[in-house]
DNA sequence: TTGTAATCTGAGCATATACTCGGAAAAACT
DNA sequence: AGTTTTTCCGAGTATATGCTCAGATTACAA
């Protein structure tokens, strides 16, 4: 019983394609690693269905990838690069607003739906890639995921006045990531989503108001 | 590509294992499934591996099993019941107490040292197995989850006279697993695990008494 | 003891998957 | 056009894994 390879897995490419005609091809493989994770899960991956998919042959992945792990690290850093514009853009907007209420709610709508965009990736990516917590794209999230907060809450303090315990704080991100996720991926049919989504943006806010 | 075989698996037991050998046999197969998902994670469980780590033979695995799902299944099972009956348990214990908040971080308290103790091969289960959803014991266990906190809310809108609308219970549920996973597979090091279990009991209780 | 059911064995076959390598084809450069 | 670099190809090898089956061994019962 050894060591599986993806503990010491290799998430980096083995080269960038320059040529127009390679970063198709590369375009090609990513996207049909995201198809063959949505149709057949992390199972049903291997380095010889992304070639069959993506129209190219097996020789042409190993060119640019040392296994799937890499090809499934590059995928999360374009899931990655899309979530970082989004929420750029959510705090602009939020900026020049003094509800908090309706700050914190149009906050989580916007993650909302963008977590429900790609819902079948994030179910496997999630619940099945035994790697997803050591891939620097995740990483990278929580780090920007948790500055935002911070930035936002400081803000919420100048004007609220509220004071957040550091372990407060770690809990409202944690449970608000927990509700989502199982919003998205695992909620009951018949469920208004949406007035979900109020009610926990009412409880954030007088979570942190009460502080 | 066709589906994959997990999508559509098996997971009873062929036949019950009757006299005390084959019982031992079994639950050394069950035992080194264990192992082997904490040692190498789902990647590294095989039929193969599961037979040689018990001690028993190849042909013996699949004489009960009909596939490594059906082990795993039955070890969930395991887990399940050990579950349920500290849940029991800590209900039990709390029946008569009329303090909502110190029920409450007894409750939170029970369940995290419980997860705890299993941390390794539930980290494995949550992020790794691509069926765990669909386990029957999975389902028990949210079905039992939903009915300890109905009971124990009864209880309490009976002294308190809450009453709580049904989308803020599934948040307080999905919130609170959400934390409690990242606290137990997840949280950064030096963080005062106790006092962040305080802070939650505190803030679901004043969800609770609020809403 | 003898017969029957339960249990266990492990060689072995079929298939799947990871990955290599020698060389062809296309693009870029001079 | 000639040269170099980049890209692509896919048969082929090594290994891993799922699973079967004919028969040996052990428990139990008549």
């Amino acid at each position: 019983m050894r060591t599986e390879k993806w503990q010491a897995a290799d998430f980096k490419m083995k080269k960038e394609p320059k040529q127009a005609r390679s970063k198709a091809s590369v375009a090609a493989m990513v996207g049909a690693c995201a198809r063959i994770l949505e149709r057949h899960g992390y199972t049903g991956l291997s380095t010889n269905a992304i070639a069959e998919v993506a129209g190219v042959s097996i020789g042409s992945v190993y060119e640019y990838f040392p296994g799937k792990e890499a090809v499934v690290a590059r995928l999360t850093e374009e899931l990655l690069s899309e979530t970082t514009s989004l929420l750029q853009n959510r705090l602009d907007l939020t900026d020049n607003r003094n509800d908090l209420h309706v700050a914190m709610r149009h906050f989580l709508g916007a993650l909302y739906s963008l977590m429900r965009r790609h819902r079948k990736l994030l179910r496997v990516l999630v619940f099945q890639v035994p790697y997803l917590h050591r891939l620097p794209a995740t990483r990278q999230l929580q780090k920007e995921l948790q500055e935002v907060l911070q930035t936002g809450l400081q803000k919420t303090r100048q004007q609220y006045r509220v004071n957040v315990h550091p372990y407060s704080l770690y809990l409202m991100a944690t449970s608000t990531a927990g509700s989502l996720l199982h919003l998205v991926l695992m909620a009951p049919s018949g469920m208004d989503q949406e007035a979900v989504l109020d009610i926990l943006a009412s409880k954030l806010t007088a979570w942190l108001i009460q502080d």
